[in-house]
DNA sequence: ATGAAAGCGCTAACAC
DNA sequence: GTGTTAGCGCTTTCAT
C-alpha cells in the first residue's frame, strides 16, 4: 500500500499533524524538524492522498476544461494558455471534448460537475445558441470561453470579434484596397460580430461593399474548398476585388491558390487575410496574413479568473465579461510595397 | 452546501446504506425502494462526492495522460482516441504539456502521480531517449504510447514505424517511381525505424537509393522550408527522382510547391508522399497523399489497455507492446493513372 | 431487503 | 513548537 502521513509519523516519533504542517507550509514549526521530515518524506517518496485531502478540505484541486472538439486548431492553443495559467498552483486540467455534437456538451459539463470540479471553463460550440441545462445545477464557478449567451450569470473571457473585422478591413484599406470582398463564414453570432465591425470600418472609410462581395458559407462548410470556389465566383464577375478577408484561414488559403491559378499577383493585385492564424500552413508558400484571435490568452485569462473565483466564497464579486483584442499579423499576402517596388510598376 | 447520500436517506426514511446500493446497482434492493430513490436521487440533482468514494475505494477514476506538446497535430488525435476509450467507463482524463522539454516532462509525471491517477498513459517527446527518473516510484500502471526504451517494463502501444518506411516505399514502386527520394527527419529512434523500413523494401524491390536522395533535416526543421529548400536541391542534381517521400507532411508540402513552381507535373513526373496525414492542408490544392499513423487508434488502445491493467491486482499481466500498422492515404500527390490517360503521354 | 458500525488519509481547531 | 480530537462522505463488512 501506499506510504502516509502516519507512516513518516512513526518514523520519525513525531505526530502526523507536524508532517502535515510542514507539508503545507505552516510556519510554526522549527526548522530542524522541518528539515528532517522533508528529508525523509523525499526518501519515502511520499505522495499526500488527494481524495483525502479533497475530503477534507472539500475542494478538489481540479478544473474542469469543456471544449466543442479537439481537432479545431484553436483549442490545443486554449488548453495550452489553460495549463500555463495553471502550473503554478498546484491545479491539474481536466479536458473533455463534446466532439461538436450539442447531447454530449450537455454530458460533458454533466461529467465535470460530477467530478466535482472546483471551477468549470466552458467553450460552446460555434453554433450553440443556448446554454448546456445542466448547469442551472452548478455549484461552482462557471467561466465561459467565447461570447456569453445573453442570460449567463458566470464570467467569461471573450474575444472583440467585431474588432477582428475591424481591423482587418483597416489593415486592407491601409493598403490601398478599395474594392473589398469578404467571405463572411455560416450564420453564427461570431461570425455575424466581425462581419458587423468589418462592414463598420468600411462605412467609417466612406467604401462602399458590394453585396455580391459578400459570401456566406454553409455551417461545417468554411474551408479549403469554400474558399477557392467563392474566389473563383469574384474572379467572373465584372468588377474583380483588390482584397479579400475570410472568416476561417482555410478559406484565405483557397482564395489564394484560385487567384494565383488565375494569374493574379498577390498582393499586388489582391491582398487577402485570413483569421485564425493557428494553421501552420499559413507559413507554407505566399504566407497568408491573418487575424490572431489570441487562443492561448484566452485560455490563460479565462483559467486565472477561474482559480480567482475559487477564492471568493460567495462569488459576489462582480461577473463581469473580459475581453481581448485581436491582431493583424502581415504575411505575404497583404505585404506593404516599398516605394521603389512602387514606382517600378506604375 | 452540497447535498450528501445522508440528506437523501433522511428524507426517505432509510438509511444511506440503502442510498448507496441503490446508486452502485447493487440487486440487494427492492425494486420499489430503487425506484424511490432513484427519482428522488434526480430531483436534487445528487452527485456523489467522488474525493470520499476515492478515498474509501483507493480509486481516483482518473486517467493520467502527459503529452510532450499539444501543438502537434498528432496528440489531439490521441487524446480524442483516448477520450473514446473512457467514456463509457466513468473515468475522466487529467491531460498535461511538457511544452517539448525534459523538465517539463519529468515534472509532467510527477504530477499525476501525486494526483494518483489510476493509470498513467505516457507519451514522450520525439528525441527522447530515456525514460522520467521519477517512473522508478510509479505504483500505477503505465502505458506508453509511442516506442518503448530498453528497460520499461510497462506496456506500450506504438506504431510499427518500419512499416510506414515499407509502405510508402512500396506505394510509389507500384506507381512505377524508380527514382525515389526520402526526407527522412531529424535523428530520432522514430524516424530511423522509417527509414530502415523503406531502405528494406527498396532493396527487396531490386531498387537503389542515391545517397544524394536522401536528405536529412535538423531537430525542429522538419517543416515546409525544409521540404522546400531538400526539393531545390534534387531538382538541381543531374539526375531528378521521380518519387518523394517525406518524415512529415509539411516537409512534403514543401516539395510540391518546389517541384510545381520548377514546372514539374505531379504526379505524372513526380508522386509525393508525406506522413501522419493529421493537416488539413494535406487538403488544399493539388491534395497531398499521405501515411496515416492511426493517432486516434493508438491514444484509444492505449487507454483501453490501461483501463484493463487497473483491474488486475499482481500487474502479473505479461506486458507485451502492441503495434499498430500505418495505412496509406492516396490523394492526388501519387494518384495511378487511368489507361487512357497513360496512353496520351506516351 | 435493510441497516449499524468502522474507517479510508487527511486537516481545522484547539489544547498543551 | 508540537500533539490531540474530531470528522469530511463514502463504502466494506457484517447483523438483522
Amino acid at each position: 500500500m501506499a506510504i502516509r502521513l502516519q507512516d513518516i509519523a512513526d518514523d520519525l516519533k513525531l505526530s502526523k499533524m507536524t508532517i502535515s504542517k510542514v507539508l503545507r507550509g505552516q510556519t510554526d514549526v522549527s526548522a530542524e524538524t522541518k528539515a528532517r521530515v522533508l528529508k525523509r518524506v523525499q526518501e519515502l517518496n511520499y505522495r499526500p492522498n488527494i481524495s483525502a485531502r479533497g475530503l477534507r478540505t472539500g475542494q478538489t484541486f481540479t478544473l474542469g476544461l469543456a471544449l466543442p472538439s479537439l481537432l479545431d486548431p484553436a483549442m490545443p492553443q486554449i488548453v495550452a494558455g489553460v495549463n500555463e495559467a495553471v502550473r503554478t498552483d498546484g491545479y491539474s486540467v481536466v479536458i473533455t471534448s463534446a466532439d461538436d455534437d450539442a447531447e454530449q456538451e450537455e454530458r460533458e459539463v454533466e461529467l465535470h460537475l460530477s467530478r466535482q470540479v472546483d471551477a468549470l471553463l466552458l467553450c460552446l460550440r460555434n453554433d450553440a445558441t443556448e446554454l448546456p441545462a445542466v448547469l442551472a445545477t452548478a455549484s461552482v464557478p462557471v467561466v465561459l470561453v467565447g461570447p456569453a449567451p445573453a442570460r449567463f450569470s458566470g464570467t467569461s473571457v471573450s474575444m472583440r470579434e467585431s474588432e477582428v473585422g475591424q481591423m482587418a478591413a483597416q489593415h486592407l484599406l491601409e493598403r490601398r484596397c478599395r474594392r473589398i470582398a469578404y467571405l463572411r463564414g455560416p450564420r453564427t453570432p461570431v461570425a455575424d460580430m466581425r462581419f458587423t465591425g468589418f462592414l463598420e470600418q468600411m462605412r467609417e472609410a466612406g467604401i462602399p461593399v458590394k453585396q455580391e462581395w459578400v459570401i456566406e458559407a454553409q455551417p461545417g462548410d468554411a474551408g479549403y474548398r469554400n474558399g477557392y470556389e467563392a474566389m473563383q465566383r469574384l474572379l467572373a464577375a465584372k468588377t474583380v476585388p483588390d482584397g479579400v478577408m475570410t472568416y476561417a484561414d482555410l478559406q484565405a488559403m483557397g482564395v489564394r491558390d484560385a487567384a494565383l491559378a488565375a494569374g493574379l499577383e498577390i498582393p499586388r493585385q489582391l491582398r487577402v487575410i485570413g483569421c485564425g492564424n493557428a494553421l501552420p500552413m499559413c507559413e507554407t508558400g505566399l504566407t497568408l496574413s491573418s487575424m490572431d484571435l489570441a487562443y492561448r490568452e484566452l485560455g490563460k485569462r479565462a483559467a486565472k479568473t477561474a482559480l480567482r473565483s475559487i477564492g471568493e466564497k460567495g462569488s459576489a464579486a462582480a461577473a463581469r465579461p473580459i475581453f481581448l483584442s485581436p491582431r493583424v499579423v502581415q504575411r505575404d499576402s497583404t505585404k506593404e510595397w516599398s516605394a521603389a517596388e512602387r514606382k517600378r510598376t506604375k
